[in-house]
DNA sequence: TGACAATAGGTGTATATGCACTTATACTGC
DNA sequence: GCAGTATAAGTGCATATACACCTATTGTCA
């Protein structure tokens, strides 16, 4: 093999280490660790946690409208809910107008559970802030939340 | 109930909105189903398609390593090798010195399978390039790099 | 050299994620 | 009012991810 080939072999390699799918899945994973185990002792896991953070913010959703804000395909919503509901956090019920619909809300105890994982998501979020500069982290979302917005699947 | 404390209700939930951990997550998630629409015709799914592209540039590689450079928990790697060994990408063999150690490596149907794909990537990743900016995307991933660098788990 | 610590890796279990397909209900023209 | 279409949601299956715990091998030192 000549020196010209071997070069390109490994520029067509090379170029695979700059995966935009990857760096950003990456990253998730490692902050997702990070996340996880400051709400370890609050007993919840980041995906329950955002669901429950996204309910107290919007009251009761309809299932769908809840996947879209969550940018979380619609079964795969619904399999966490499973989880929340089973820990009797969430409550689901028909749509009044069409029985089709679920709409979800959270309990009492969701909102109990909701409070008491708070001070431990805070002490995760200020610390990334303080790592990474809170400018840094409010470019970042403005950056991430263009990306997903523009990104047609 | 006083407005004061409603207001200060509604701070108390208003803030989760912001969560570093689910910006990346939700973003990873919509960006995951971008490339997987883009690698279904190749057959293989982005983190196939990760695990792949970073043999190709290490060669043989211990298992521990792998997984340090993915930023993947070892057990997550261990399961995800499954995958690729029974689909006959990848091959694992334990270390010439040190028997517990397990080797991984691309195999010619891995390298067949990565080149199969590469186009694939490429267009999936130019499409990001192009909405966003190839500047912006630059910037992001030094930022999600440093993020990655930085959190302690 | 043998006991014990350290290291490499696998397994059981649970959650997270999404596609293809299915079911149930609502809507729409005729 | 009914046939056909559209919409809301659930299920089967597969992969992805991680923790707690376990096994096997290696290293260490008295």
């Amino acid at each position: 093999m000549k020196s010209q080939e071997m070069s390109n072999k490994r520029r067509k390699y090379k170029q695979l280490s700059e995966c935009s799918c990857n760096m950003t899945r990456k990253s998730a994973r490692k902050i997702t660790q990070f996340y996880e185990n400051n709400l370890r002792e609050a007993g919840i896991k980041p995906t329950q946690f955002s669901i429950l953070a996204t309910l107290a913010n919007t009251g009761p959703i309809q299932l769908t409208q809840l996947a879209d804000r969550l940018v979380l395909e619609r079964t795969s919503l619904t399999r966490n809910l499973n989880v929340l509901e089973r820990n009797t956090w969430i409550d689901i019920q028909p749509g009044e107008e069409d029985s089709r619909q679920r709409v979800v809300s959270l309990t009492r105890n969701g909102y109990k559970q909701l409070d008491c994982a708070i001070p431990y998501w805070q002490k995760a979020q200020k610390a990334i802030a303080k790592d990474m500069g809170q400018e840094t982290i409010t470019g970042l979302r403005t950056t991430l939340d263009e990306m997903t917005e523009i990104i047609t699947v």
